[in-house]
RNA sequence: GCCGCUGUGGCGGAAUUGGCAGACGCACUUGACUCAAAAUCAAGCGGGUAACACCGUGCCGGUUCGAGUCCGGCCAGCGGCACCA
């Protein structure tokens, strides 16, 4: 392709010039602007025309508020803990750190690439023991508050990365990671209470300009439900059993009960007959994965031959085990109400177990049910004194009745459950936790830490539930820093979210060794006002750094407690018929001989151009000729102009208002796309203007120029410089539009008969309905040729005449 | 199963929120320049017709002077949750 503009010489000589007159500083009397990415995973596999995708946006956003008059903070690091490079070490015995490195060097070279500002004198890494002092920190002080607990239990362990799990890293009932099969295993955990933040974790999603999917998915996960814990009291026992019920309403309607295999009571249950029958029961259900259970489509249960009484009626009740009841939620037993309860419905009807109807459907009662009625919508029949309630009542003044008669009490519940937080694993932070014979678990003194990662000879996770920081004697054996004696160091490491899940808090102070963030800095900079990153972290990363935010907030390390204003999730680029980029399927599109082809600025361009920047998109390389062609002409038609040197017309300065006022629009709306697209319309108009006058005056183009400024930051530069300014283009501010200078005096109407459009007419903007109906029936001439039934007339819109 | 999003030319996608459907670009066709090609420039490019008419935004129906846009009912694709009582 022949060259008309050397963009090879040009990108390299401001690239060089940035780096020696930076364009965003801090004057201490600007405002600030955060806007951040999420920070990357420096994997060795370097960086595809997708992942430019979000650094491009945000960079365009950025060099967009620096031209609002805003001094950006747009950072970057690197999120560098993790499996890959420890496996990598496994595999080749380099340790995780030198590989690290190396892969940093690498990207941030790639990163350099795009001609993003970012400061990087800002930088972080997760896995400098000046940053992970922090991290450990935020854990002793969480630790300190009663946050950071231990506790032995099941948890979600990966056979394959031979680690516990998180329950927002199982997908499907497989790891995260790597898709192996999670299983169960009993281990000893350090847990994080994120329970305890649970509604506030709900109810401040309110106040995020955050996208409402995002929201969505983590008021979900989060899963609060309203409802009353009922106690059954079991017949022939002094036991009694509660259950959790968002359906109180339907409590006559309870024909029999069933508690999860692993409930505490579920083996004593049993009676002479059952005993054996619910012993294997329960051993089978022990051995299932989660894989199992979730494919098991058909109920299976027990029997345990032992019943209970419904509080409220008296009512014997059959109490029977099935693993379709969860352990962990609730109480881990339910009663079960088989006329409006799907799940309860298909036990019944495979246990042959009696359904009684409490609310009437339509008014009635169902004859030969064959699926339960869910809706609590109708009336109560068939439910003593209740008769005659609306359930949708009823559901809301169940609880409370419940809990003034002594049957139990009102209640909420969560489907959120407290974070698993140690990995058994090399390549993370140590835990600063020291247990003691006499003490018991003491934290690691604060000005001890960091508590550096020892050097170990083997990476190699050890299965057994064990980190590889457990065969080291000498860095295991320690002294209680309360009573002196031998105590022993906590082995597990953190998860890779403890370091994201406040990084960007250091992004302004990274170099603080006193205190994690200043009063100061934190005051001046934070919190983000713009977060850009893939989807992906709805539930994991977004809502753990929300959790972080607030208990800084609480312990007054800063004084906010929401960390990220605006969210933004780009869509992924995928490789031709929408398929995921992969080494493995061989087509990843590396932007490195597109940036050599083309250039930087039109790889910008066509990054945003290939669609709506929140949807993914398909990437063919192709379609970079658009971008480039459209630069080439600008650049053309400005040094035309240039050397026309012509005065302005009433034209030019109409269109250069109507650009202006257009593209920030489209801008303001993050509808990137179409703001490319823009500027390849008013080119063509200008270069239309062109044809006549020779030429664009200086101020429209210099106005195009700005704010191609962002997008196009070289070749912008380049063409400011050729204009005749000494100063950066982004030392200039964001055009404004005129709206006055931008109207049009005529304007095109559309003529329609009967909403079609026969016809178009000029007419002068400020026309009134009666003329513009008149001049739009004169222009339709003979097409009219029936009775008219209605004229209409919408100011500047159309003119439509009704006909029959 | 439940919740959410999406469906427009050969392709990527526009449409100021109810007002000329297909902006902008890719691909393609033709022409100019060239010995030739590339690049560039000019013209064309939903279906249909000689030209009009007419038909066209996943499908069926509705509201409206007027529907890609609103309402009701389906279908397909993608994403989230997945026995949470």
């Amino acid at each position: 392709m022949a060259v008309s503009y050397n963009h090879r010489a040009i990108e390299l000589k401001w690239r060089k010039n940035w780096e020696e007159h930076p364009v965003n500083v801090d004057d201490g009397k600007k405002p600030k602007y955060y806007c951040l990415d999420m920070f990357p995973y420096p994997s060795g596999s370097g960086l595809h025309v997708g992942h430019w995708r979000g650094y491009v946006i945000s960079d365009v956003w950025s060099r967009y508020k620096m031209m609002q008059g805003y001094y950006l903070i747009h950072p970057m690091g690197w999120d560098a803990f993790g499996l890959p490079a420890e496996n990598y070490a496994i595999k080749m015995g380099i340790h995780p750190a030198i590989s690290t490195a190396q892969n940093v060097a690498n990207i941030k070279k790639q990163i350099n690439d795009i001609a993003a500002i970012y400061d990087w004198d800002r930088e972080v890494n997760t896995t400098d023991p000046d940053f992970y002092k922090w991290t450990q920190w935020i854990f002793v002080k969480m630790f300190k508050e009663g946050l950071a607990y231990e506790k032995e239990f099941p948890i979600n362990w990966c056979p394959s990365c031979k680690t516990g799990l998180a329950n927002e890293e199982v997908v499907n009932g497989c790891c995260e990671r790597c898709g192996a099969s999670v299983t169960k295993k009993n281990l000893r955990q350090w847990m994080l209470r994120i329970t305890k933040y649970a509604d506030r974790l709900l109810n401040d999603l309110d106040k995020l300009d955050w996208p409402e999917k995002v929201k969505k998915m983590q008021s979900d996960w989060i899963g609060k439900s309203y409802g009353a814990e009922v106690e059954f009291p079991v017949e022939g026992r002094e036991e009694k059993i509660t259950v959790y019920t968002t359906r109180p309403d339907t409590l006559y309607g309870a024909t029999f009960m069933v508690l999860a295999p692993e409930h505490a009571l579920a083996a004593s249950l049993a009676t002479e007959e059952t005993k054996e029958a619910v012993e294997k029961y329960i051993y089978d259900a022990s051995m299932k994965s989660n894989v199992d259970r979730l494919q098991d489509k058909e109920k299976t249960g027990v029997f345990t031959g032992t019943y209970a009484v419904n509080p409220l009626n008296g009512a014997k009740v059959p109490i029977w085990l099935s693993d379709y009841v969860l352990a962990d939620y609730g109480t881990g037993a339910i009663m079960c109400v088989p006329a409006h309860d799907d799940r309860d419905f298909e036990f019944a009807k495979k246990f042959d177990i009696p359904i009684i109807q409490v609310i009437a459907k339509d008014g009635k009662e169902i004859e030969n049910m064959t699926e339960a009625y869910t809706d609590a919508v109708g009336t109560m029949i068939n439910s003593g004194e209740w008769n005659g309630m609306e359930s949708a009542v009823l559901k809301k003044e169940a609880p409370h009745i419940i809990e003034e008669r002594g049957l139990g009490r009102a209640t909420v519940n969560y489907k959120l459950r407290d974070w698993v937080f140690s990995r058994q694993r090399y390549w993370g932070e140590p835990i600063p936790i020291i247990h003691c014979p006499h003490c018991g678990n003491v934290p690691v003194p604060e000005e001890e830490l960091p508590l550096r990662l020892p050097e170990v000879e083997s990476y190699e996770p050890t299965g057994t539930g064990e980190s590889p920081l457990a065969a080291i004697d000498e860095w295991v054996n320690c002294k209680c820093p309360v009573c002196g004696a031998d105590a022993k160091r906590e082995t597990n490491t953190m998860p890779q979210w403890a370091g994201s899940s406040w990084y960007f808090l250091r992004y302004v102070d990274n170099k603080n060794d006193k205190e994690l963030v200043s009063k100061e800095k934190a005051d001046k900079y934070l919190p983000v006002d713009m977060y850009i990153g893939g989807v992906e972290h709805a539930v994991l990363h977004l809502l753990y750094s929300r959790f972080y935010t607030k208990f800084l907030y609480d312990i007054g390390a800063v004084d906010f407690d929401e960390p990220f204003h605006k969210l933004f999730n780009q869509g992924m680029i995928n490789g031709k018929n929408g398929i995921k980029m992969s080494k493995s399927k061989g087509n990843v599109v590396s932007p490195d001989d597109l940036v050599r082809d083309y250039g930087c600025d039109s790889l910008r361009m066509y990054e945003l151009f290939v669609g709506p920047p929140e949807l993914d998109a398909e990437w063919d390389d192709r379609g970079i000729d658009g971008v480039y062609r459209f630069l080439n002409r600008f650049w053309k038609l400005a040094m035309d102009s240039k050397e026309a040197n012509v005065a302005e017309t009433k034209e030019m300065v109409k269109l250069r208002h109507k650009s202006v006022y257009d593209i920030t629009q489209r801008l303001e709306n993050f509808s990137l796309n179409t703001v490319i697209s823009g500027f390849m319309e008013y080119n063509n108009k200008m270069t239309d203007l062109a044809k006549t006058s020779g030429g664009i005056d200086k101020e429209t183009i210099e106005t195009f120029i700005r704010m191609l400024a962002p997008f196009a930051p070289h070749i912008a530069e380049e063409l400011w410089e050729a204009y005749g300014h000494t100063d950066s283009v982004f030392h200039t501010s964001w055009p404004e539009a005129d709206q006055e200078a931008m109207k049009d005096d005529e304007l095109e109407i559309p003529v329609q008969i009967n909403g079609k459009t026969k016809t178009v007419i000029m007419v002068p903007a400020d026309i009134s309905k009666e003329d513009a109906i008149a001049r739009g029936k004169e222009a339709l001439g003979n097409k009219l040729n029936g009775t008219i039934v209605k004229e209409i007339y919408v100011p500047k819109k159309i003119v439509n005449i009704v006909q029959k």
